[in-house]
DNA sequence: ACCTGAACACCGTTCAAGT
DNA sequence: ACCTGAACACCGTTCAAGT
């Protein structure tokens, strides 16, 4: 009787040997495996095996595995580094937070997969955007086109962190590639062809570097159109 | 005997009433599993079901699954359909072109996530390429800038149809997602939750037409730079 | 409230065996 | 050469049962 009741007490304060399940836990040991191993070797029943339990245990955290996705996403979003006020232009501030962006999205295998398809939002994907939004801000960017802007810049730099994981995970089959490309063409696609003898491992940074520059240019060239649905505004006539 | 001999002879040319597995009938099977009942529910075993097969029958055809995915794509792929020559100004066409692929890969769910992590381009793919760097040197620009301008251009209107694939397919869930953007912002993320309100579904149309009219322009107005590699070529100096 | 094992309904892929 | 059934090694998710 007395050990049971001193096993008890003790068991309050030593339990945490293995630390209790919490979403966080989950969150870090599903980006652990992906970041080792892969997007597809990524499974609940891993993620479980690695923590010590069962699949099943996971659920009263998760709500299924697109929630775990939408949490590992955002915890490798941690690492995105914002850049400090005033350290430099607006726009050059623009272009780190985004290349950095893309390298965090780049070095984990299927995080760039995971940011085109998770559906809501984690805190620091807000953190990246509300940062984005001000820079645009302070580069004199309106409203209207913050909102496009803003969504533009980052869904092609995602979009390219995709494509370059794409040429990271295919490895070996890289050359194949560039011969299929090289021979099929020529006649039929010249443009294509001429094109594809330039494009290097690697070389992404530099293309989306000049893609960033030519954005932001864009925005900023952008004629400011009245909403026709705002016609009665005499404020801006 | 004879019963066999003639049975042979029949079987030569009735037999294609079940078709013989092909490469296209698999993908257009696949498809169509695909456009009815999205990504999700497409696998090898559907398909060959619907083909009356095992599975592994499949496999004489196709390599693996990805594979497939990517039959599934140029297949879908070939109702984009490229704007005539001289239709209108080459901007225009550019965007006519581009809508056009947004919208195909919009009504296939599942089918902008197959556009962004396939790795090598179908036919059909490379059809649409070579159009809009055809369109892009129509318009003057050079080849360094069709490189990661058509580039930009085609990453942008993918990972645009992603997001609005997303949308069409939480469905229900959407105004979940809304309310809690409204409610958690406001304090720390001003800007975000300033414009999560403006966000309507559907909306992608107008705002892609706007951002692909600011990145021409930003293509457009981007300096020629000289390459550093290339300090020794005299003819552009 | 949390955890668990077992079960359900699926997967992609391989392989020996058939024609 | 093509097709097949059965098997292998996995999945996500649910649920009754335990604490």
């Amino acid at each position: 009787m007395r050990k049971q009741e001193v096993r008890t007490i003790i068991s309050r304060r030593d339990r945490p040997a293995k630390e209790p399940l919490s979403r966080d836990s989950i969150a870090s040991a599903a980006l652990d495996i992906l970041l080792r191993e892969g997007l597809s070797k990524l499974s609940l029943r891993r993620v479980a095996a690695k923590l010590d339990t069962g699949a099943a245990s996971l659920y009263v955290y998760v709500e299924n595995i697109s929630e775990l996705y939408g949490l590992i996403l955002d915890q490798a979003l941690v690492s995105v580094e914002l850049p400090e006020e005033k350290s430099s232009p607006w726009r050059d501030r623009i272009k780190t937070l985004l290349l950095s962006y893309f390298d965090v999205l780049v070095r984990g295998p299927g995080l760039a997969q995971l940011a085109l398809s998770t559906f809501s939002p984690g805190y620091n994907a807000l953190r990246i955007c509300e940062c984005l939004l001000g820079l645009l801000k302070e580069g004199g960017v309106d409203d209207k086109r913050q909102d496009w802007g803003g969504d533009m810049l980052l869904l092609y730099i995602t979009a390219s962190a995709a494509e370059e994981s794409k040429w990271r995970e295919a490895g070996e089959s890289t050359n194949r590639l560039r011969d299929a490309l090289r021979s099929l063409s020529e006649d039929e696609f010249p443009l294509v062809s001429a094109l594809s003898m330039a494009t290097r491992y690697g070389e992404r940074h530099k293309r989306a570097a000049l893609a960033l520059d030519a954005m932001i240019d864009g925005i900023l060239a952008s004629p400011i159109r009245t909403e026709l649905t705002e016609v009665n505004d005499h404020t801006n006539a």
